[in-house]
DNA sequence: TATATTCCTTGACATAGGTCAATGCTTTCT
DNA sequence: AGAAAGCATTGACCTATGTCAAGGAATATA
């Protein structure tokens, strides 16, 4: 992975949705660092606070918090194309309550709390981007919860499937019971069950 | 009330986040509607779009979802100085899932979805605004799906009461029950169980 | 290749909260 | 005031999922 390769995957995303022009793909190019993240490590760690934010460039990571009793519970999986940090900590620079760790070797572009604030003043189009990113995060999550209370996790399991096919390939199977809020154990007789009802 | 007291109320809620000047106050106020809702009546219901969006002036509102079983989720009340409306149909104009519904006789100040794109050109500035909310809203929801999976219906209800305390007197135990997720069965017995303990 | 980890499966049992039904208490409406 | 509707409480029972424990399979490490 280069820094041109991945600073160029950056650019054609945000001119998906926002039109920019060749100086200022420049300049906010300019704000992003590449980072590597081998398997297993961390790019933010719950208790630090979190000044920074990734795009990932490549790989799989997973977003967790770990509850009073020890407990993962995953909120999301990043993958290519996703965005990925706490901001909540990002604004109010308290330490963060999340975890992001490379399931797989990752590649990801960073950019720290001070930057962007720079950036927005140098391309003030990019408030409108984050101010979107943020709305479409929001209604996501929003049926992520409805979903949680209104959905045994049955229909949660087939719901994640459906939504993301291949992702059993992809994450281990207890990181997907950590993702639909129930233990290993039970998504193992879960699937028990689905293959015998066939 | 009058639409002059609402709309002074949304311009100092707006100057203590962003700093605006007296003509632009009145720009953006001109694109606000007063509208009263009485008792149990509905400011939003699923499966209109929803173009309109709220600022709660005074009163109670709850917003909620109903789900296939006809079980109704409370994701947040709406008191004074809140925002409320369904920010994905907003945005994707398709048939919003929620219900925006007065508790109380309550007055809200409105904005439509064309009326706010045309307020963010002749005030950047707002943009900026709504994108701080989005992002605080976030970290709230954030905090809520984590407290959901990770603790049960009794520490739940402590940590409802700890942070909105008199939510007893303005709501009614079952809307209450609707938002930790449970049956009002089951929150009556939990509140039996506190009195014993003590 | 051997060994140590980590991960997945299965079993027996426990428990939080749901379901259904009945009763009495409030609040609202006429 | 009286009737009707909505709300809170309680009981008996049920179910989904958690808990703990063990063994086997897969994967990583030496």
């Amino acid at each position: 992975m280069t820094e041109e390769l991945a600073k160029h995957k950056l650019i054609n995303y945000i001119k998906e949705r926002v039109p920019i022009s060749e100086n200022e793909s420049e300049v906010i190019t300019s704000y992003f660092e590449l980072r590597h993240l081998p398997k297993k490590s961390f790019f933010i760690q719950e208790g630090q606070e979190c000044i920074y934010h990734g795009f990932v460039i490549s790989g799989t990571l997973r977003v967790f918090y770990s509850d009073p009793k020890g407990l993962e519970h995953v909120l999301y999986f990043g993958f290519a194309d996703w965005w990925v940090g706490d901001i909540a900590s990002f604004n109010t620079h308290e330490p963060t309550h999340i975890n992001v760790q490379a399931l797989e070797d990752s590649w990801i572009l960073t950019f720290s709390k001070d930057g962007i604030e720079e950036l927005f003043l140098k391309v003030p189009l990019l408030e409108r981007l984050f101010r979107i990113m943020a709305q479409r995060t929001l209604s996501v999550l929003q049926k992520r919860f409805f979903l949680t209370v209104s959905a045994n996790a049955h229909d949660r399991y087939n719901e994640l499937i459906e939504r993301h096919p291949g992702i059993e390939q992809l994450v281990p199977q207890h990181q997907i019971a950590s993702y639909l809020g129930i233990l290993p154990e039970s998504l193992s007789r879960m699937k028990k069950q689905l293959l015998q009802k066939k």
